[in-house]
DNA sequence: GTCCGGGCCGCAATGTGTTGCAATAGCGAA
DNA sequence: TTCGCTATTGCAACACATTGCGGCCCGGAC
């Protein structure tokens, strides 16, 4: 019994949007690079979000040569596939979502320093409320908004 | 009859809340100097919102030798005093409200790049939602919203 | 007017992100 | 396999923002 259809009976689950890049970079036009390659072995090993510094550091570690330009360019490569989507702490710093299923926002509390994802059902009242009262239709993932948490105030 | 009470009686307006800065800074225990001096007389010739940036042109304009980790304290300082306040463009770069009177944030389109004031009446929403949800409350001025605008629909 | 303590300045280094450019190297075609 | 087009890389320079530090100077005391 071949590999392909073990794998097949294994799970539900389809092939892991990762697989695919490469073919879709190359079906771009694009090209499939050791630099490439290297960020999204980072990439698949973790979840969730990350700065755009700790992937450097994390692309340096298995390529010692990695350089923070072709990083940006690649994660901005990655954006336009869908792969990551990138964010704004409330310092300004930019943060990468890792494979964005449902789009979030984020909170973050200058008392305490703490910050939260803005969950879906929570972000709708913005967006519906944009939406409404001026057309606009709000990108919550780009957004972390400030403010002082239950715990903090005043 | 003396100067003070001539202008005393010229208006009903109080004065300049630019005025009282080098009060209140010497209140502190700070210190009034030059390049503090400069800053704010770029600040009162102009209202709404700057970036840091082009606030170190200006200083610089007066005073050939203005640094920019001066200015940067000084917004600092100033920022302390409500006299100033930094919110982040769409991109994370810092933006400055002068003298905000009315808390308001930013609305950016990533499709044809304008921003707009997101005016509290219609941020209210945004903040009730999240103060009735979740006990956080925001601060808008911090904050600006991606989207597309009515005109930049897909 | 002089003195003195400590707040402030300028500098240099660091962190983060972008961009122009010349050389390199994918990859499809022959 | 080799060739050639051009996407991509690495570098250097730049833009923006922050921070530690040594020396300066503001401003209250006398
Ligand atoms: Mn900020
Ligand atoms: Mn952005
Ligand atoms: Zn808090
Ligand atoms: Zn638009």
């Amino acid at each position: 019994m071949p590999h392909a259809e073990m794998n097949a009976g294994a799970g539900v689950t389809g092939p892991s949007p990762w697989d695919q890049a490469v073919d879709r970079i190359r079906a771009g036009g694009l090209r499939w690079t050791p630099q490439r390659r290297t960020l999204i072995e980072v990439l698949r090993e973790r979840e969730g979000h990350v700065t755009a510094t700790e992937l450097i550091a994390r692309c340096r570690e298995r390529d010692q040569t990695t350089t923070p330009s072709t990083v940006y360019r690649t994660l901005d490569l990655l954006e336009d596939l869908g792969l990551v989507r990138h964010g704004h702490g409330h310092d300004g710093r930019e943060e990468y979502h890792i494979l964005p299923q449902e789009v979030h926002g984020h909170l973050y509390c200058v008392g305490c320093g703490t910050t939260w994802e803005l969950r879906p059902e929570t972000g709708a009242v913005i967006v519906e409320a944009l939406a409404s009262q001026l057309g606009f239709s709000v990108d919550l993932s780009h957004v972390t908004i400030s403010g002082r948490c239950a715990g903090c105030h005043d």
